[in-house]
DNA sequence: TTATTTTTTAATCAAATGATTAAATTATTT
DNA sequence: AAATAATTTAATCATTTGATTAAAAAATAA
């Protein structure tokens, strides 16, 4: 209550246990995450994460929610554009994501092995449960390829998106991979990813 | 030392707690585990835990070389066989992984969530760091597109064959799709993702 | 200024959790 | 059978960790 009333001079405080928090539950994971690691990073006293967010789980899902909604807020608009081709969606995603995920690389590994110990989590976003199943890509797909069902191409798309960030670490350990080397590749997969895309969409 | 000496009769025991802490690291990865729930999968008691395994970490590592092993077993020797061609690589990869990951679908995702937190379990297993590099099968990727690197076609292989299974939870969500409805889609991506791979390095 | 409200701190609690110990039980050896 | 070794159990420790509390400090309102 005493949040409520103030809520606008010193955001700082709270802005900063978030910030911290979104760093440490993305690198760690909910469960390697104490309570005390957000209040050193935000430089905080421990006290003061629970004055703010009342507890781990309320703050945990705060960030998980945004998490979530970055990963679906690029998606969602561009699988139901109905004024784009085929080709403009794929390219709109692979170039968005990419670019997504650069900003933010731990995002795929944190939403996926988050979701899997806590479905619930998952809940909010998936109450309208339709936005992919209707969407215009689907639909598109189905048309140019009635024969394969048309989530193989979605799932292999968004996997040529963002697989190479959850191998990251035991690619770039295996081949002695530098950091730039990974991102420019990255980078060179926007254009790659159309041009494969429709080569699978055309192989019989 | 009680263990060494005896070694054969009771594995049993031994053998019971590894099997629980397979099943429970693996669904839940190794923070959100507590060695009770370990001891309570297997049915024993808690002590007998660290009779056997000294500490929840060592229990740990011993599990976690099992799976990468599995992971990494299936790959390699394809990967530097010399007397197959790219495309028959290609199949034995896409249908020995899937198969793989089917009967362990929690295998991806720990692997790499594990790996995230602590790359020091993954040292032993990275000493030949060259497997993959000078594999034939790179060789083969690069003499048939010299203007792509290797690793591109790589990655986007292996996140046909895997990402589906990390997105799995998603996906089903999103979908209302059974767990058998997914389970054959795998089986037929066995065959997809060759041709789609062929269509790939023919692609310009 | 004085009073009131909001924010921050230090100390502490209670529960969870990995690990140990000493004793009891079972199996093996002599 | 007796002695020794291996396995299992119940009880307990010590630490970690999420959370609370009461008091201090700072900000705001009167």
């Amino acid at each position: 209550m005493a949040k409520k009333v103030k809520a606008d001079t010193d955001v700082s405080t709270e802005e900063k246990i978030k910030e911290a928090a979104r760093k440490v539950f993305s690198k760690k994971g909910y469960a390697a995450t104490r309570t005390r690691d957000i209040a050193e990073a935000a430089d905080i006293n421990l006290a003061l994460l629970n004055y703010y967010f009342r507890s781990k789980e309320k703050l945990f899902e705060i960030v998980m929610l945004e998490k979530m909604q970055k990963y679906f807020g690029v998606l969602i608009p561009i699988l139901n554009n109905a004024t784009t081709t085929l080709e403009n969606k794929v390219e709109s995603i692979a170039s968005k994501y990419i670019d997504l995920i650069l900003e933010n690389p731990e995002l795929p590994l944190f939403v996926l092995s988050e979701l899997r110990n806590n479905p619930e989590h998952f809940v909010r976003l998936t109450q309208k449960t339709d936005f992919l199943t209707n969407s215009e890509f689907i639909k598109q797909m189905q048309k140019k390829r009635p024969d394969i069902h048309p989530l193989h191409f979605f799932v292999s798309l968004l996997g040529m998106c963002l697989f190479p960030f959850l191998m990251r670490p035991v690619l770039q350990k295996l081949t002695n991979m530098k950091d730039k080397t990974f991102n420019e590749m990255m980078l060179e997969r926007k254009r790659l990813i159309p041009v494969w895309t429709k080569a699978m969409l055309k192989a019989k």
